[in-house]
RNA sequence: GGGCUUAUAGCUCAGGUGGUUAGAGCGCAUCCCUGAUAAGGAUGAGGUCGCAGGUUCGAGUCCUGCUAAGCCCA
């Protein structure tokens, strides 16, 4: 075979720098970059790479200490593309289970920000989780297209303001210029979905303005329809009367002013007083800030459990909230005839103040509602329907009329005599006069208030009930609450706050928009007999049409203003049918797209079976009545089922002064310059890592900087020292060797981080993942590679075969989290492993195997210790190069002393002393100090717990150790006089600081350095400088780290003489010297003093290397 | 106005079922280590645990009220 060897990864495979004299015969594969058709997983696509090669040490791409994530993750990428990786993480599950993940639909027509990449950084990796865990993950991407913002761009664009002009300019073009405004940053969001490393299928996303969306929309709706779910209503909305159009709440938000308006208390005489126990004439004092309303009445509202009082006011009797009675009296006394809470005045009638139009019995009466308060007026609340969401809410409940006394116009109606005509706003005055002259009126203020007034016109807005089509979907409320309960919310407590609020609150559906953007309402009125029929495809549209239809055409579009054309003929009457004008509320289509996605049921049905309901979704808290709540409402109504079975609701990104990010504001935060600056694993794991996804956090460049030093700079540390060791020496990666105690507490550890990742996402938990596999990471770094460095210099086969294990799994638990950096690392493992799958995202999810448990907590307190001995060793100004004698070290408790003997070794090591001396139970030469065990004591004692504090206090700790190590227990004697027993166990006894040493203590853990030095260790501190100094002059000649060196030590201080002398060899060993001489060097070689701390020792040196 | 959430060091965050001296990372200062070195370690400064009450031997943790911020709804 030809050896054509492929560009390896990143950098070329070193081709120079092979060590001499390797004999073993090494299987490896050349080039990762296997052929785009090789898919199979167990490695059949290494088969033709693969080549017999002498022992090459470089068995490892090079790798370099510092990375720069960017450039390499645009490498990763280009390596995804070329051997379509997604799509064969998609198809290496075939045939197994599948775990469905929605996309929300975003609307393209502003540019991507980072809180979008927060979105999709969950959204991406749940599905690689699962992916590697076997499932088979589709995904789908999708557009939310339709919708009122998208108008309002276009509005914008073209200078419009309101309808009218919409309506001149016409439906037809104006509704093309909203489906080319939607997609207009479509490029931009598909560039960043792809940069982040989100796996989605772009190429066959669905729209929510395509045919077959908008027909399995009709669909649903005819579903609806025909479970009598549809009908025409009421809805009040804010309503600008002069342009005669209602607003949205972004733009009733925009007109906001202080005004001044009547509110005036109005008398309603009730019908039968004596059923109250009232003498006749007695009223209801009734509160209104809108006196025109009051030819609509139709209902007074009460608070059911608020007290109620009938107060004798000059000759009348007056009913009213009694906690109201000072306000409206100004504090002048009035006798209460009665007191009695809300509920006694439900039903009973009053005389109406205007009886313009014919109403039926039930109206003109109290009814209860909750929104009623005591805060203002009179507690009791004049009901008009027809001006206001409450007064129509509480309508509805009771049945009550609906008066327009005020037309679309804003003008009073003919019926309404004294006023007809005349515009709603002026008539307040008007209206009180006539209250005046009839002795209605009780009284009259004047009080400001922000009221909102159109934002084009600035006229007063009307609140307004306007004809609208609604779902009624509170006749399966029940069904909705019980269906909730099967959803796994995230964070828990949506699931009974926020949406079970909504849901316990629900009100019918408003479905209908008088708009033009949008999925059209397929409902069909006849002009004739005014029957209404539902439309449910275009086929049936195609067959009822009364003009010839060609659905199939290419150029069909179900859209407006081409839809309002088609007539139907009438089936009652024969007559024509025109489609009610209204498009639907964009949430609508959102909360179809499991099904219309689909195109079902006209086509996939299989498919729409096995992949509903859906296993995840995942967008904004804000979200929770948006589509978490459109997707429930229509699995509930449409399939009885839940749509979802899992959700995480994320928080909101803020800018770095806690600021919303919003456009208007200006602080969006560009992800492109986070991402050209860190990268976009760093950018991911910031997200994952920093906090759990429903708490908003505040974002900057730099906090991701942060996090990606810790966790992917750490992990690369790891990686380049593994590659720089392993490529300069012979490893024996095949045989068994044999493990020390380190590595088999790395391997625990590793199988304790494997089953804590694999829980905490199973459970959703992205953030507990993450900080686990960081703490491990930071372990492995810090912990296992730093003690074991010698044994890597020496090519230790237990050492590599451990650490390759583990960085092959740590690469595998956080490729679902950031991808590319773990790939990267995969592929260059992979030349060790060339059997193992072409990708990282391939791979099966690590299991987790025999963590012991034991091992685990012995190393935990032995790395307590080292750090306690470091503390001590810095208080003691002795540095760590110069040895000590011993160090004496207790523990608590049995297994804490067990720990400490059984990993003595590397205490001894780490702190430098060349002895570890463990305390017994009882020994008695340190000090201790005795503190109450609280968790224990609390219960026993309760109050007692102060005088047993002072007791101890007052105690000789040394004594009471020494017997409750001897005895068992110890008796102390209180304040009182009492005597108190208490066990061993009950006491909290720990060694403290003994003269003499260097001591520090850690929760029961004590490390005692002696601090007293001999000769020899002096000797040996000395060499340790000596050996130091080397290196570093070795480093400055950037030397090679196994380049043997000739070393001249001269002009030696007395110390520094005796030292060396005594130490020549081990120096030699150690700063790979061919030849020490205590002489100066050749006249070419300069050499180079160095100072040894304040006794005036020193050296010269030089060193070359050797030939 | 209502519902839900959040508030712990300069910054970003941990702190089951109440328990002893409230922790980590970053930043800052001082020092140590150095064959991972653009790494690593130690120490220190920095906290009225949003505020005020209450329950308790004991409250960052439980209860009540308030303040601020955010989201949703009016």
């Amino acid at each position: 075979m030809s050896a054509t060897i492929k560009p390896g990864w990143l950098s070329k495979r070193a081709t120079t720098g092979c060590c001499s004299g390797g004999t073993p015969l090494i299987r490896m594969t050349l080039g990762w970059a296997s052929p785009p058709n090789s898919r199979d997983r167990r490695g059949d696509s290494c088969r033709s790479n693969t080549l017999l090669l002498k022992g090459c040490c470089s068995m490892f791409d090079p790798v370099q200490s510092g990375v720069t994530f960017p450039a390499l993750e645009e490498k990763v990428l280009e390596f995804w593309r070329t051997q379509d990786t997604f799509a064969k993480s998609v198809e290496r599950n075939q045939g197994n289970p599948t775990y469905v993940f929605y996309e929300g639909p975003p609307t393209a027509n502003g540019k991507p920000g980072v809180h979008h990449v927060q979105a999709r950084a969950y959204k991406d990796l749940f599905p690689r989780y699962k992916t590697m865990r076997g499932y088979q993950v589709p995904r789908k991407a999708g557009w939310d297209c339709h919708g009122l913002p998208v108008e309002i761009e276009v509005e914008k664009k073209l200078g419009f303001s309101g309808k009218k002009a919409i309506e001149e300019y016409g439906v037809g073009p104006f509704n093309k210029e909203c489906r080319q405004s939607v997609m207009e940053y479509e490029g931009l969001w598909e560039k960043m979905t792809e940069r982040i490393g989100y796996w989605t299928d772009l190429e066959h996303a669905y729209m929510t303005m395509s045919n077959d969306f908008v027909e399995s929309v009709w669909w649903s709706l005819k579903e609806l329809w025909k479970k009598d779910l549809l009908y025409l209503g009421y809805k009040v909305v804010p309503y600008c009367a002069k342009d005669g159009t209602p607003l949205s709440s972004h733009e009733v938000g925009l007109g906001y002013k202080d005004v001044r308006d009547p509110s005036i208390f109005v008398r309603f005489p009730l019908r039968t007083p004596e059923v109250l126990g009232l003498p006749a004439g007695s009223s209801l004092l009734v509160w209104t800030t809108t006196p025109w309303t009051l030819p609509g009445n139709v209902a007074a509202a009460v608070k059911a459990d608020l007290n109620y009082v009938a107060v004798r006011h000059e000759e009348e009797v007056l009913v009213l909230a009694e906690t109201l009675i000072a306000k409206v009296f100004d504090n002048k006394e009035v006798e209460i005839l009665s007191r009695f809470p809300g509920s006694t005045l439900e039903n009973q009638r009053y005389v109406a103040p205007y009886d313009f139009f014919l109403v039926a019995d039930s109206a003109h009466h109290i009814v209860t509602a909750d929104f009623v308060t005591a805060e203002d007026g009179t507690g009791i609340v004049h009901i008009a329907p027809a001006f206001g969401a409450d007064d129509l809410n509480v309508g509805r409940q009771h049945n009550l009329p609906v008066l327009h006394s005020v037309d679309t116009s804003g003008r009073f109606v003919p019926e309404v005599a004294f006023l007809a005509g005349q515009w709603f706003k002026d008539a307040d005055p008007l209206v009180i006069r006539e209250l005046k002259e009839r002795k209605l009126l009780f009284k009259r203020q004047d009080y400001n208030h922000s009221y909102p007034h159109c934002w084009r016109c600035s006229q007063p807005l009307m609140y307004f009930a306007t004809d609208s089509w609604f779902i009624a979907n509170t006749k399966l409320k029940d069904r909705l609450i019980e269906k909730n309960q099967e959803i796994d919310w995230h964070p828990a407590h949506i699931k009974s706050g926020r949406y079970g609020d909504w849901l316990n609150n629900l009100v019918d559906w408003a479905l209908s928009r008088t708009r033009y953007w949008g999925t059209p309402l397929p409902i069909w009125i006849c002009q004739g007999c005014g029957h209404k029929d539902c439309v449910g495809g275009f086929e049936e549209l195609a067959q009822r049409s009364i003009q010839p239809l060609d659905v199939k055409a290419k150029d069909f579009d179900p859209h407006r203003p081409f839809i309002d054309e088609v007539e139907l003929k009438c089936e009652k009457c024969q007559g024509v049918m025109r489609r009610v004008p209204d498009v639907i509320d964009c949430w609508y289509d959102s909360g179809a797209m499991p099904f219309a996605q689909l195109h079902y049921p006209f086509e996939n049905k299989e498919l729409f079976q096995k992949s509903f309901p859906g296993d995840f979704i995942c967008e904004g808290l804000d979200q929770t009545r948006g589509w978490f709540n459109s997707l429930h409402q229509l699995g509930v109504m449409l399939f009885d089922s839940i749509a979802y079975k899992s959700v995480i609701c994320h928080g909101l990104v803020l800018d770095g002064n806690g600021e919303k990010m919003s456009k208007s504001r200006g602080n969006v935060v560009n992800p492109w310059e986070v991402i050209a600056e860190q990268g976009a694993d760093a950018l991911r794991w910031y997200l994952f890592a920093s906090a759990p996804p429903e708490v908003s956090r505040r974002f900057s460049s730099d906090l991701v900087g942060e996090a990606s030093r810790r966790y992917l700079g750490t992990l690369w540390n790891t990686y380049y020292f593994f590659v720089l060791n392993a490529n300069s020496n012979q490893v024996d990666w095949q045989s068994q060797a044999s493990p020390t105690e380190m590595d088999r507490w790395i391997g625990s550890a590793l199988n304790q981080v494997v089953a804590a990742v694999t829980g905490a996402l199973d459970d959703y938990d992205p953030t507990g993942a993450a900080r686990a596999l960081q703490e491990f990471v930071d372990e492995l770094s810090n912990w296992y590679v730093r003690r074991n460095r010698r044994r890597f210099w020496q090519g230790d086969s237990a050492a590599f075969q451990t650490l390759f294990q583990c960085l092959l799994t740590v690469v595998q638990l956080t490729a679902p989290f950031t991808p590319f950096v773990a790939e990267e690392i995969y592929q260059n493992l992979r030349k060790l492993r060339p059997e193992l799958p072409a990708s990282v995202h391939l791979c099966d999810w690590p299991e987790a195997g025999q963590q012991d448990e034991k091992l685990l907590y012995a190393m935990n307190v032995a790395l307590r210790a080292v750090s306690a001995g470091r503390s001590a060793r810095t208080a003691s100004g002795l540095r760590t190069r110069q040895p000590l004698a011993y160090a004496l070290v207790g523990g608590r408790t049995e297994q804490d002393r067990q720990a400490l003997q059984h990993f003595s070794a590397e205490i001894q090591d780490e702190l430098n002393v060349k002895e570890i001396r463990l305390l017994g139970q009882s020994e008695s030469f340190l000090d201790y100090q005795i503190r109450p065990n609280l968790p224990l004591l609390g219960k026993k004692l309760g109050k007692q717990l102060p005088a047993l504090k002072n007791a101890l206090a007052s105690a000789n700790p040394k004594e009471l150790a020494e017997q409750a190590h001897r005895e068992g227990q110890v008796t102390l004697e209180l304040a009182d006089g009492s005597k108190l027993q208490l066990t061993a166990e009950e006491l909290l006894i720990e060694a403290r600081s003994p003269a003499g040493y260097s001591a520090q203590e850690d929760q029961g853990l004590v490390v005692a350095l002696s601090t007293e030095l001999t000769p020899e260790l002096i000797d040996e501190g000395i060499a340790r400088d000596t050996v130091r100094h080397l290196q570093e002059l070795r480093k400055n000649q950037q030397l090679d780290v196994t380049d043997r060196i000739q070393v001249y030590l001269w002009g030696l201080s007395p110390g520094v003489d005796k030292a060396v002398q005594a130490h020549k060899d081990h120096i030699a060993k150690e700063v790979l010297a061919v030849s020490l001489e205590l002489a100066s060097p050749p006249a070419d070689l300069a050499g180079q003093q160095v100072n040894l701390g304040k006794d005036g020792e020193g050296f010269q040196m030089a060193l070359r290397k050797a030939q």
